[in-house]
DNA sequence: TAAAGAAGTGAACAGTGTTTGCTTTTTGAA
DNA sequence: TTCAAAAAGCAAACACTGTTCACTTCTTTA
């Protein structure tokens, strides 16, 4: 459907454009750093020199203005997953990069990544043709086909049920995105323990799940 | 500190505390159904009959409020995990038991459980003595212990980090349980892919964990 | 019984998302 | 070029939120 339609766009709709992308900039400026709640419509209009009214011009409630900024965000992750590669290094190596890949973009905005979770609005109500749906059971799907080939390839359990491991290794991979963006402490000394490197952590998480469905 | 003080109330005393008791339990009810955003002051007002300012004479703020719900479920949690059987069954069974009863039980209630870590308010901002943070160390703990226990019986990796162990695998029961509650159609038809049932995908992500960190 | 204090109220304040009339600007066809 | 129609923007208001404050009423206690 809307695959980079070039066709001549009117004045009028390159203007109105623009101030959209204006909004959802400074949106996604406010809304990375304060999160939901820090992102109010006033505050947004003064940062954009508008009335507040002005705003549902362009998006019909606040809801909307958010949706679309995790929509953007799922895009990006999936980008990413989708850019894993393949080639280099075993397969298990590859598998475990593409939970990595997950859990560091999803921190790379905490916000965003746990908005699209929390509340009573998941995104599990939204219209069913809307793309944040659709980006994340792509994503989803992604975890879906690396399981498919393990079993493929061997390297995974051949009774595997791969739709049921790729909803446990995501949830886990959810999980620790979570944890890890909204207590920074998880790594450091919030926990009884000693302090985890961010990195060791994600590494030897993904290590541990994956190690879970080998053969 | 506070335990069970059977001394004498004074009549004042005891009818604080039962209109306190009141407040919660109705705060309860609308929360478990509704979550935060349905709980609001006036409207809790309205359901025990008094008027919204006189909350405040027992909580400093919702806040405080709301904390406390949090901070008894995260006591039910505990509870239910420090009452898993260790007898019964092999000491696998038995550590896929304890991360299917942090599972299930924070099913029980995925309001209370979801917003514990949602917003940008999450129990790593309260004060160090608190009740909530010292109940959700001490589950954490208790997931510790399992892994200690398992590499001195061998059954799990020697060269384990046990504290790493415990937060991925703590992360990962918290991703399932928060997908699960807020997601319902996680299980069923959400999803590419076959329907599943709550129990098996339960058990059988718990057994996955369990499975990557055996020797 | 009188004074002190706690409990409860209703109105108000400051904030939120959203809607509504109105004015101004811009567009597209006669 | 002109003129009606449509779009863009704004200020004010509505309904809601958590919270506070002055005030009354009840209860305890000396």
């Amino acid at each position: 459907m809307s695959e980079h339609v070039e066709t001549e766009l009117s004045p009028a709709e390159r203007r109105r454009h623009k101030v959209r992308q204006t909004i959802i900039e400074a949106a996604e400026r406010v809304f990375a750093e304060e999160g939901e709640e820090g992102l109010s419509i006033r505050r947004l209009a003064d940062e954009i020199d508008y009335s507040p009214g002005a705003i549902y011009k362009y998006f019909s409630s606040k809801q909307e203005l958010v949706d679309e900024l995790k929509e953007g965000f799922f895009g990006c992750i999936l980008e990413k997953m989708e850019d894993v590669p393949a080639e280099r290094g075993s397969f298990l190596e590859y598998a475990q990069n593409c939970v990595e890949t997950y859990i560091r973009t999803a921190l790379e905005r905490p916000h965003h990544y746990s908005a699209a979770f929390s509340g009573s609005n998941p995104f599990a109500e939204r219209a069913p043709d809307n793309d944040i749906l659709s980006n994340t059971r792509r994503a989803f799907e992604r975890f879906h086909e690396v399981f498919e080939q393990g079993v493929a390839n061997g390297v995974f359990r051949s009774d595997l049920d791969t739709y049921l491991a790729a909803k446990s290794i995501w949830a886990s991979s959810h999980g620790l995105a979570q944890l890890m963006g909204h207590l920074p402490d998880m790594a450091s000394g919030f926990f009884v323990g000693p302090v985890h490197d961010s990195d060791h952590l994600i590494k030897t998480h993904a290590a541990l799940l994956i190690k879970g469905v080998t053969a």
